[in-house]
DNA sequence: CATACACTTGAACATCTGTTCAAATGATCG
DNA sequence: CGATCATTTGAACAGATGTTCAAGTGTATG
């Protein structure tokens, strides 16, 4: 019931300039791999060590590592040492807004493709 | 004023499946490519011929058909014919909302790659 | 210092994906 | 019907991208 709260109508988004879409478009494409997706929202759950969500995720340490260094460029996530682990968590609640905004979005319709839809 | 309104401090994501998280992926996708996110907020906009949508963005007629079809099976964009015309429009006002929750992400730091951040 | 653990990095490979060009479809008008 | 406008489609190509394997850091422990 409070999961799907006061929902904003959406801002007017403010004519973004191409450089800006390119921005954009390239968290959106971090955002668009299967497994990168996974590894993000095993750190929205909380700070996790790459080890424990490689298992989580069923991927190679290395291909983990690799996706969490573009996320952590991108600052979808952010890295914290302690000992020998390094412990990755969301970076902002942003992040948690557009997957949840996103799941809204797929939760809609079940997805057909149809010329038009005015009938 | 009214633009920035009440965020709720994002949902608790309920816990995708696999199978969840890869249709989720495949939305994000499609917004990760540049050429194609701004045909997406070109329709934002309003409803736009595909023909205006190709001068707006700059791209080829062609081009510009490829990437709606895809845009439209996902339903991110729903199309209406109108005489020879067919007019675009984006699908809801989730797609709308998840790009503004990017915007505000983007906006929020200037992004570097650092290794930690907890000094 | 040497060993072991946790993670990172680099190169190589197969696959996917955006783009282009040419041809085809659909719709209106004379 | 033939012509023309608006959009779609298919095949083909170059470049980007995810994945793997092997080797390289860095940190604690004995």
């Amino acid at each position: 019931m409070i999961a799907r709260m006061i929902r904003p109508v959406a801002n007017p988004l403010p004519a973004l300039s191409d450089d800006d879409a390119a921005r954009l478009a390239d968290m959106f494409r971090l955002l668009g791999d299967p497994s990168r997706l996974r590894i993000v929202l095993a750190c929205i759950a909380g700070p996790v060590s790459v080890g424990a969500i490689a298992e989580r995720v069923g991927l190679s340490l290395s291909l983990v590592s690799h996706h969490l260094r573009l996320l952590r460029a991108a600052r979808l996530v952010k890295a914290t040492r302690q000992g020998k682990q390094v412990f990755y968590a969301a970076a902002d609640d942003h992040v948690r807004c557009v997957i949840a905004d996103m799941v809204s979005h797929v939760g809609e319709g079940p997805e057909q493709d149809e010329r038009e839809e005015d009938d």
